[in-house]
RNA sequence: GGUCGCGUGGCCGAGUGGCUAGGCAGAGGUCUGCAAAACCUCGUACAGCGGUUCGAAUCCGCUCGCGACCUCCA
């Protein structure tokens, strides 16, 4: 393979970088996982296809990565100023279970659909729950700094100490100034020293169901330090990406930055990459706005923005043909038109993987085919070395998709190609939706060799000239989904579109 | 209010100084018993106004519109 330099856009600097691991050819990678109180919708899909493209591409480069994503299974309060539930036990309460039932009950539906997006899991995907010790331990450490203080058994990080040797705001390009100016009095805050402080560790009020013993007393940890105790413990306090959403860029990821500083005086990681946000009909998508869509609601079509269903690999598809740092907005007519150009790029799938290279003497080199396939493919990478634009590459796999189809219908000849241009043609196009886009068939519904005996009555009739039999034949097919292609030289099917 | 971003042809959506993005929809054609699929051809797009430049969708300024974060949310 030739040498690539990829590029990615860092949130840090605000520019493209260059990607230099720190230690080649192993990436270490963290992403913000769910809250597991209820189930994955839209706004989980995005980073979940995002970070696992770009895990994807790290992989085919070569590179060696450990991917973490977390599991937030502790119920953090809606605010520090809130004295009330938190989300985890205001659902236990609703549905009369144990918050880690909750918890348990809505990891698992996570998974599952995170599965049917086709994403790759996570190299370990620790829980919260699981490391409070850690977290602990963080604390203290941050307090053996002085840049914490105890008040009523919580802890708070001192935001204004810590910027006396550290830029915080730095990530998100706040200034603290501002920051306290423009900050609200909330009540309940006048344990904290300055509103800009955050939690590291809160008290918990006798009826808190999720706590546990510190040496502060019984209570839980705040809600960005679990990120640095996990991404610290499997990946080193010095990684190479660190990627979420971009509405977790603050305040939660410039916490991450402090508590890591505070603990071990340097940026816990090199990259930061956020994913950008989704719409629905160009309205944010919101809880309280009632336009939250959960994947599975997406996938049946029984949300009542949804004029159909859409299948996993429809969603998928799609958000691919945006880049990640734009904003992509969810329609119907956006979401129909992604079916019908995922259901022909994997159309083109079928066909790329029956191509053979058929030699033939007579047949001479055409230069120009052979440019304009070398061209599409070299653009292809290119898009994905840009700051991973997948949507750029897919554009250029239709071109390819192009020459491929005019190849099985007899229109282009392989050997016009060459042997090497030809199997190049076809790997690059396989290897791009398979393994880089993570786009795979999802019907598998051919029904064993049945199609295949149909397609050989439907020619017997055509033979025959047995019209009204191939008629029925090809309308009876396209009800169950599939589509006849009858060419010059021989009967083949897709998916209809 | 503070900070940041966006406005591309009927729709979606890349592109960030000169080089065809692509998909969907639409028109014409090839092929076909007829179709479909596939392939070929077709769109004088870059919110508005000014400026910089030989040249701007792309840079700068202003105006209008939309959005994000600052508060739970991916």
């Amino acid at each position: 393979m030739k040498p690539h330099q990829l590029k990615l856009y860092n949130t840090l600097s605000r520019q493209k970088e260059d990607f230099a691991p720190i230690n080649p050819p192993f990436v270490g990678m963290y992403v913000c996982g769910p809250t597991v109180y209820g189930d994955a919708h839209l706004g989980h899909g995005r980073p979940a296809v995002t970070f696992d493209t770009v895990n994807r591409y790290l992989t085919h480069l070569g590179y060696r990565v450990r991917y973490v994503r977390n599991i937030t299974d502790v119920g953090h309060l809606q605010g520090d100023a809130d004295e009330g539930e938190d989300k985890i036990a205001k659902k236990a309460k609703l549905e009369q279970l144990e918050p880690m039932e909750v918890a348990q009950q809505y990891t698992d539906t996570y998974h599952r659909d995170m599965a049917l997006l086709n994403t790759w899991k996570p190299s370990i995907e620790p829980r919260a729950t699981g490391h409070i010790p850690e977290q602990i331990a963080l604390v203290e450490a941050i307090l053996a700094e002085g840049l914490a203080y105890e008040v009523n058994g919580s802890v708070y990080f001192d935001v204004l100490k810590y910027n006396e040797s550290y830029a915080y705001g730095k990530l998100s390009g706040r200034v603290l100034d501002d920051l306290m100016a423009g900050s609200r009095t909330l009540d309940g805050q006048d344990e904290k020293r300055n509103a800009a402080d955050f939690a590291l560790w809160k008290n918990a009020s006798p009826e808190h169901l999720m706590k546990w013993d510190s040496p502060w007393g019984k209570g839980f940890p705040g809600w960005h330090l679990e990120c640095t105790a996990m991404s610290s413990k499997y990946l080193g306090t010095n990684f190479d990406i660190h990627g979420g959403g971009m509405d977790l860029l603050f305040p939660h990821h410039e916490c991450e930055i402090a508590q890591g500083n505070a603990c071990n005086h340097h940026d816990p990681a090199k990259y930061w990459m956020h994913n950008n946000m989704i719409t629905i009909n160009g309205q944010k998508m919101g809880k309280s706005l009632g336009n939250f869509i959960n994947l599975q609601e997406l996938f049946t079509g029984s949300h009542k923005l949804l004029e159909q269903a859409y299948s996993p690999m429809t969603i998928r598809y799609f958000m691919l043909t945006a880049h990640y740092r734009s904003t992509l907005d969810f329609s119907n007519d956006a979401l129909k038109a992604a079916q019908k150009g995922y259901k022909k790029l994997i159309n083109g799938l079928r066909i790329a993987r029956m191509l053979e290279f058929a030699p033939d003497e007579a047949v001479a080199l055409d230069q120009n085919q052979i440019q304009q396939i070398e061209s599409s493919i070299a653009a292809a990478y290119r898009a994905m070395d840009d700051d991973f634009n997948t949507a750029q590459a897919i554009g250029h796999l239709f071109n390819l998709l192009k020459k491929i189809n005019s190849i099985f219908t007899g229109q282009l000849t392989a050997a016009a190609l060459g042997e090497e241009v030809f199997a190049k043609l076809k790997d690059t196009f396989i290897t791009f939706v398979v393994d880089i886009l993570g786009l795979v068939e999802e019907k598998g519904d051919t029904q064993g060799g049945m199609l295949e005996l149909l397609l050989k009555l439907y020619a017997e009739a055509k033979t025959a000239r047995d019209y009204a039999k191939v008629d029925e034949i090809r309308s009876g097919l396209k009800a169950l989904g599939f589509v006849v292609k009858d060419m010059k030289e021989k009967i083949d099917w897709a998916y209809e579109e």
